[in-house]
RNA sequence: CGCGGGGUGGAGCAGUCCGGUAGCUCGUCGGGCUCAUAACCCGAAGGUCGUCGGUUCAAAUCCGGCCCCCGCAA
């Protein structure tokens, strides 16, 4: 696999993660492609990509365009002459004829058990949906939407504490190995490729900012799991006080109650308890606006009059 | 120059506008009550008020520089 011509194509962290690996490996990468730099981040300053970084810091050479629907993109690509390109969260939408253009076409390492959570958020949509484990694929893409030939799927169990950070975090590090395994294999000529069963494919719709705030006609269970999923982005908040807190762990208490969904039940040491459509929810670790996160009671010795009980919260 | 909040005993905050005895809710330690307690009562320890400089008889508080943390918008 070494004598592989190889392009890669990242963005965030978890790409620079693969990326990493496929240097340690001793590929040939003969480019990086990943996203133009853009202001970003309070003061709106230049925020480095991880990928660039680390590309950088091994003098490999780095392309930004900005999309590659664009001819001038497409013939530089095609000049490098690469066998293959590996895509790990690049963001950008390859047309057709990128995907064309390596020799043994474009992989991709995605965040599920594919064909289980196509699409934006797979990782996320896993934990929300309360699943007992997912994984990562590495597929051969074509021009659908994570729809391409499944090349290795290596799983990974979700546990009951485990939020989007975290699964992140343990699948950054199983994929890089799946991925050159599957590099292993494809340099012994012992891959194989297995079509996914559409009939059994959902979609990861992209998370949202709306979708964070906590909805108290929802179950306990599921706002707890929501709570994990959008941990560390968009983070679920509650709005009390008309400002809008982050909750950034919860649990949801096997206690039933008999009142309206959003009052609240308690406020002591343990956390704060809210009525939902179906259980409690006990609220653990917060975050007013311009402050730190901080245990419910630490909140609760210079804010109690935000939380009296029986109050409703909207 | 995107908008904004903040750095005060171990924690979360008030006090800053109108300079002049360090406050609140917890935690910790000691004692008491109790069958018992994370509950209650009594008491104690613990702070150069982010940092450097300026103004003043006097600065947490007024003025200027610097460091650090965080929210929003992207």
């Amino acid at each position: 696999m070494h004598n592989l011509k190889v392009i890669f194509a990242g963005t965030p962290d978890f790409a620079a993660q693969h990326l990493q690996a496929l240097v340690d490996a001793g590929l040939n990468i003969v480019a990086v492609y990943t996203q133009p730099d853009r202001p970003a981040g309070r003061g709106n300053k230049l925020t480095p990509i991880p990928v660039k970084v680390l590309a950088t810091h091994h003098q490999l050479p780095v392309f930004q365009p900005v999309s590659l629907r664009h001819e001038d993109a497409q013939e530089q690509l095609q000049a490098l002459q690469a066998d293959l390109m590996i895509v790990v969260a690049y963001g950008l939408l390859l047309p057709k004829v990128v995907l064309d253009t390596p020799r043994l076409g474009c992989i991709n390492v995605h965040g599920s058990l594919l064909p289980r959570w196509r699409g934006a958020a797979p990782i996320q949509r896993a934990i929300w949906a309360g699943d007992v484990q997912t994984g990562v694929t590495i597929m051969q893409m074509d021009e659908g939407l994570d729809t391409g030939p499944m090349l290795l799927k290596v799983s990974c169990p979700i546990a009951p504490d485990d939020t989007s950070a975290s699964m992140y975090s343990k699948l950054a590090a199983l994929g890089p190995q799946a991925l050159l395994q599957t590099l292993e294999q494809l340099a012994a000529g012992t891959l194989v490729s297995q079509p996914q069963d559409n009939s059994q494919a959902n979609y990861a719709q992209k998370l949202s900012k709306e979708e964070a705030r906590l909805d108290w006609t929802q179950s306990a269970a599921q706002l707890a799991r929501s709570v994990r999923a959008f941990n560390p982005w968009p983070v679920s908040y509650l709005v009390v006080a008309e400002q809008s807190i982050k909750v950034w762990a919860a649990m949801a208490l096997a206690e039933q109650h008999t009142v309206a969904p959003g009052t609240l039940l308690r406020a002591d040491k343990e956390g704060i308890d809210i009525a939902t459509a179906d259980g409690t929810l006990r609220l653990l670790t917060l975050q007013p606006p311009g402050k730190k996160a901080m245990q419910a009671h630490e909140l609760l010795n210079s804010r109690r009059e935000w939380f009296h009980i029986g109050s409703q919260l909207s």
